[in-house]
RNA sequence: CGGGAUGUAGCGCAGCUUGGUAGCGCACCUCACUUGGGAUGAGGGGGUCGCAGGUUCGAAUCCUGUCAUCCCGACCA
């Protein structure tokens, strides 16, 4: 590929809106360019990098056993419907209508129209297993779409669905899957942690996601992982052993103690000279429009999805000032936010496990410039019924696997493997016959990888103030070949012969063609990312040439007659890693 | 959906307060000069100032509405 001819414009200046480095690179090195929000146009150099990954995905799907197809992006609402998912996945869905007025849907996923196909084509146990896939759009009618690739509304995604006779070879099914995404990952240069997860409007008991850990702030959730072991999850599922008390409260007896305008922990510690673990706290919350009251140790703090989930509630969020003094009047108490307590009040109270262990305490009594001291569960006041782990891990923390400390980093999540069971197959009424001549819905699992995310995924981890630098697996070339001045002849005669070289090697190289000065030259090939520069200069009076390696920075002068040799090998190596 | 901000050339912005011929830098085209880290000079093309109303002799500028984009939050995965 000549640079001249190539369709792409790189740009100076940053884009106003451009936030994360993924989207700003794309943008400047022309890989992509907006149409509207959240929807973009993949550029040549774009489109050669998704090839990329696709087709290690393919690769990899195809060695587990898969098979690839490709369904409709434009599906009926009635197969909506009779999933229940018309109504249940709400506004992300994008709808539409055609000429007859007929009601429509751009696919988020294809659990629907999978199960379909299943249904209709497959009717024996000896069909099975299956494991079906394809690579393609998807919309999703994002609230906020934003961080370019990262959170767009139409992206591309692997999507797979396998189909077994039992929970055994769904098992069997889910750990290929797994095995299949490590390597995937690993192939795109990609350090992942898979990280037990919530399965959110897809559904099923088990799931996992995998994520890239970044020190870029790009929003997505953040994973708590251990240092040692394996062990890894959302922080809104993690777990962590109970960090311990620092000091129990030394009251020698239980009394309500008048603590004018002492509200917040920090100012209870400092009133009764106390740590914050010896205090428990009470948080309230509107669930779903009822009032719940959270308590939890005063050094500790809630983890709002955990306590969402416990009480398999959907809405989550703190209480206002007046929903307090409204829930206080219905429980014929007066108290403000600050003095709340457990005892007497009228609403579900969900204890985290922090409490329990919790002996000659501070807690709140309901009653405005008051608290009660040197409290005892089952004596002062009773334990809640409901115990549960609502608490967030929080760095420095212990694993509950092997004891060794936690860590919290952002995460990109760029897969994720669910264990479906018969949620679809059930709801849609599609069977198999087994063995015995009985009828069995199928034991599903979906499996999905955003292919567009794990690009930008990969920028947000490989970049510098330059631009890309893309692991040579998902590079959209390996190498581009820069004559300093293609107006010197010695230069330019080297250049393309170079270029022709490795082209006839299978390597994927851009010649810089162009007329620019080498300055030009130079940063747009660090800032669109080629892996490999070669670079034909004044050197080559001496017979050498310029390699550098844009990962490493590694910089070589070389003989031009084992340069060709010399990148080959480079780009080799590069590959068989992966 | 709540809060905030912005829409002027492909990109980045000024002009708006105080209405009077639409500007600058980058990019693009031509010529000269230059060629190892985003040179320089000269010339040139490109805009219904987001859109629709209104006020006015006259609107990028003032008023009303509307649309779009971005940020924070909520939501979602």
């Amino acid at each position: 590929m000549k640079m001249s001819k190539m369709f792409v414009q790189t740009l100076r200046e940053t884009p106003a809106d451009a936030e994360v480095v993924s989207h700003q690179l794309l943008i400047r090195a022309g890989y992509i360019r907006m149409l509207t929000s959240g929807i973009y146009s993949y550029l040549p150099l774009m489109f050669r990098v998704f090839k990329k990954v696709e087709n290690i995905v393919r690769d990899e799907m195809d060695k587990s056993g898969a098979q690839e197809l490709l369904m409709p992006i434009l599906q009926p609402k009635e197969v909506w419907e009779e999933s229940g998912r018309w109504e249940a996945y709400g506004k992300e869905l994008m709808r539409l209508k055609d000429r007859h007025d007929r009601e429509m849907a751009l696919g988020p996923t294809h659990e629907e129209i999978i199960t379909l196909l299943a249904k209709n084509q497959i009717s024996s146990y000896k069909q099975l297993p299956i494991n079906l896939y394809q690579v393609q759009s998807k919309f999703r009618d994002e609230r906020r779409p934003r961080f370019g690739l990262l959170r767009g509304r139409e992206f591309i995604m692997k999507d797979a669905y396998s189909f077994d006779v039992d929970e055994e070879g769904l098992d069997k099914a889910y750990n290929v899957m797994a095995q299949a995404y490590e390597k995937i990952f690993i192939r795109c240069g990609l350090d992942t942690k898979m990280v037990r997860s919530d399965s959110g409007a897809i559904g099923g008991d088990v799931s996992h996601e995998y994520m890239v850990l970044t020190e870029t702030d790009c929003g997505e959730n953040d994973v708590v992982f251990c240092v040692e072991c394996d062990y890894a999850g959302n922080t809104n599922r993690a777990e962590s052993i109970l960090p311990k008390c620092k000091t129990d409260g030394e009251f020698k007896e239980s009394n309500i103690v008048d603590t004018p305008n002492v509200k917040s922990i920090e100012e209870l510690t400092k009133f009764f000279n106390i740590e914050p673990s010896a205090i428990c706290k009470s948080l309230v919350y509107i669930v779903d429009k009822k009032i719940v009251v959270a308590l939890i140790r005063g050094d500790l703090t809630i983890e709002e999805t955990k306590l969402k989930n416990f009480i398999d509630g959907n809405e989550i969020r703190i209480a206002t000032d007046e929903e307090i003094k409204e829930l206080m009047e219905k429980s014929n108490l007066t108290a403000e936010a600050g003095f709340i307590g457990p005892k007497g009040i009228k609403a579900q109270v969900i204890a985290d496990e922090s409490v329990k262990g919790l002996k000659n305490f501070v807690v709140g009594v309901n009653q405005n410039d008051k608290h009660l001291a040197g409290a005892n569960w089952g004596v002062d006041l009773d334990l809640p019924k409901s115990v549960a782990d609502i608490r967030l891990a929080q760095r420095d923390e212990l694993c509950i696997k092997c004891n060794a400390k936690l860590d919290i980093t952002r995460g990109i999540e760029v897969g994720n493997i669910f264990k479906l069971g018969t949620k679809y197959s059930a709801k849609m009424n599609a069977k198999f016959t087994d063995e015995k001549g009985g009828e069995k819905p199928y034991i599903m699992g979906c499996y999905g990888i955003g292919i567009s995310r794990t690009a930008a995924a990969a920028i947000e981890k490989y970049h510098d103030k330059d631009g890309i630098k893309w692991p040579m697996s998902i590079a959209p070339y390996h190498v581009i070949v820069v004559p300093v001045n293609v107006q010197d002849e010695q230069q330019w005669a080297v250049a393309n012969e170079l270029y022709d070289q490795l082209k006839q090697q299978n390597i994927e190289a851009v010649l810089d063609d162009r007329e620019y000065r080498a300055g030009v030259k130079f940063k747009d090939a660090d800032l669109i990312g080629f892996p490999v520069r070669i670079t034909v200069g004044k050197t080559i009076k001496e017979g050498d040439v310029e390699v550098k390696v844009r990962m490493s920075g590694e910089q070589i002068k070389i003989s031009k007659d084992e340069a060709v040799k010399h990148v080959v090998n480079i780009i080799n190596s590069e590959l068989e890693k992966s």
